[in-house]
DNA sequence: CCTTATTATGCTCTGGATGAGTATAATAAG
DNA sequence: CTTATTATACTCATCCAGAGCATAATAAGG
């Protein structure tokens, strides 16, 4: 604090070398699916060095992606920085800060792909998809062994607190399901060893992880922060529509929404929304795709963008 | 993408040595007036750079800060990590990482605190203050540059665009005024030339900065990004608590509030909303300090962060 | 003692947003 | 020509936030 301001740095000598990765997750919903890029057989996110070239993250990380996908990056908002001591797993020499971005595309590119490959991230987080009604796997699986790990506590105000917070966070002894605590959950299960990260990094001997995609390192704790931050952001700012083709049916924009939020929307009142902020426009065309009466199609207003504070969907 | 995970990560030769900075955002409101701790005769945030004996990034910080202001940290948040190439003046060799952060603290520190100081920090954004109604400094100064600045502009739509812009960020032609949008506002200021750091880093001859007190490098910039997360963030979590000592009166705590979002609230609401949310409980104990009738003391109900995803303040 | 200023606190009214349901229109498939 | 499916228009009740009115409790000044 004394003497190191951000602009009058005097030369880093003395300040060790540490490199930086950037670690990105990549989302795209081609019809009402909500996919996230991987690699590595699905066990990690896609990641690379930050170079010095670049002219900063932000513009580091979509050269990047636009490289390796061949399709535009539509959105990117940064996440979160970790330098946590145990993410490089012993070499302490050298240390690692990890800058995680969260990115939005239009759609998953039509070639092959390896050696990415896009997975539903509800393959990662099976508890997280109530659009069919809670999951069983919450009942039968997740309920019970939280309880037990609750009990497992030592003290009674101990017990409580860890019932409270199972309870707040999947949403059981009538408490409301809320999606956005998709990091919460997923942290309340580690804490729980009920994940194989946890497992695996704690060592604890009995394993009985709630059946479930994990990844390695932490990545899979970073796609519950993306998750979580889109959950969020869709409601107050039009950000689906990154996700979203040119035109599109409201009820394609539906499906998004529900994909992305996990959760189903009374169709009519969604439709009072978007069209009361008038996020969209007719395009004057109409699609006739899947049976039943024809639907209009839409586009982005992208004018709203700059015209006021504009709020999002739900 | 290809060959980098998070995890089974290869040693990095060939990567470039890069050096990571924390800046912290310190926020106190000792008195419903909004402090930020400054260093360098109020030109520079508190930073510091990031060891590697620490465990985080997140210890990093509190390590450093209460061993520098004396005071414990009540709530730390990430705010952004910068590693833009013009951040450091001219050094390409070394690329510094900067890591920001917003720490709340509940007082300022009793003694001296040279070489740090606090200042309100509408010394730095007095358009941000809205409490006894909207500055003159707005319609007097921005506006009319702002205006002018938008004339500027070769094309009409571009015109159209910048006027578009600075009546939303600004809240003229009858928009609505929006708190939030601090960070918005300085950059468009910046934009427009009319804060001194824009003048000095573009070299733009003819300075006509809005009387403001300037920062070096960005750290206005990061200023503002705080008090924007802080914005926002007291309206769906009970931070402002961190802010307040042990036993309060809720006007000193709408004080708070409304020194924070630089708006005043309506008392008799801003009660209903803190009572029918469980946030505090009564003390007992009365004050009767500035005259008038005596106030009930409350403290805040800890118990709460665990009950529930708690909302927070207006 | 009485008036005034100041603050705390209780209560009401109103408009808008939100959740949820009902009804009707337009198409395809059998 | 019936059924299934989807789009789209209304309606209704509830909740909440903004705003105002009224009253209680104190200090200070005449």
């Amino acid at each position: 604090m004394r003497d190191t301001s951000g602009v009058s740095r005097e030369s880093p000598a003395g300040r060790h070398a540490i490199s930086a990765d950037l670690i990105a997750v990549l989302v795209a919903a081609p019809n009402g699916s909500p996919m996230v890029l991987t690699i590595k057989n699905a066990t990690a996110l896609p990641s690379g060095p930050f170079e010095l070239g670049h002219r900063s993250l932000q513009s580091g990380l979509r050269d990047w992606v636009e490289q390796q996908t061949g399709h535009p990056l539509g959105y990117i908002e940064q996440l979160y920085t970790f330098a946590d001591r145990d993410r490089s797993s012993d070499e302490m020499a050298n240390r690692v800060i990890s800058i995680s971005y969260l990115g939005l595309t239009r759609e998953e590119p039509a070639h092959g792909t390896p050696p990415g490959s896009w997975r539903s991230w509800y393959e990662f987080f099976p508890w997280e998809d109530h659009r069919a009604g809670a999951p069983e796997i919450i009942q039968d699986i997740i309920v019970p062994r939280l309880r037990q790990w609750a009990d497992g506590a030592g003290q009674q105000d101990m017990r409580q607190n860890r019932l409270r917070r199972a309870a707040s966070a999947f949403g059981f002894d009538d408490r409301q399901w809320n999606e956005e605590l998709v990091l919460q959950r997923y942290e309340l299960l580690y804490e729980a060893d009920l994940v194989e990260e946890a497992v695996r990094a704690k060592g604890t001997g009995e394993a009985s992880a709630v059946p479930s995609r994990s990844m390695s390192g932490d990545h899979r704790r970073i796609l519950a922060t993306g998750i979580a931050r889109l959950r969020t952001k869709i409601k107050y700012r039009p950000v689906v529509f990154e996700l979203m083709p040119p035109e599109f049916t409201l009820l394609q924009l539906q499906r998004a929404v529900e994909a992305l939020a996990g959760l189903t929307v009374h169709k009519q009142n969604f439709r009072r929304l978007i069209e009361q902020q008038d996020l969209v426009e007719e395009t004057g065309q109409m699609s006739s795709d899947t049976g039943g009466r024809p639907a209009k199609l839409f586009r982005f207003r992208h004018a709203v963008l700059d015209e006021r504070t504009v709020a999002g969907t739900k």
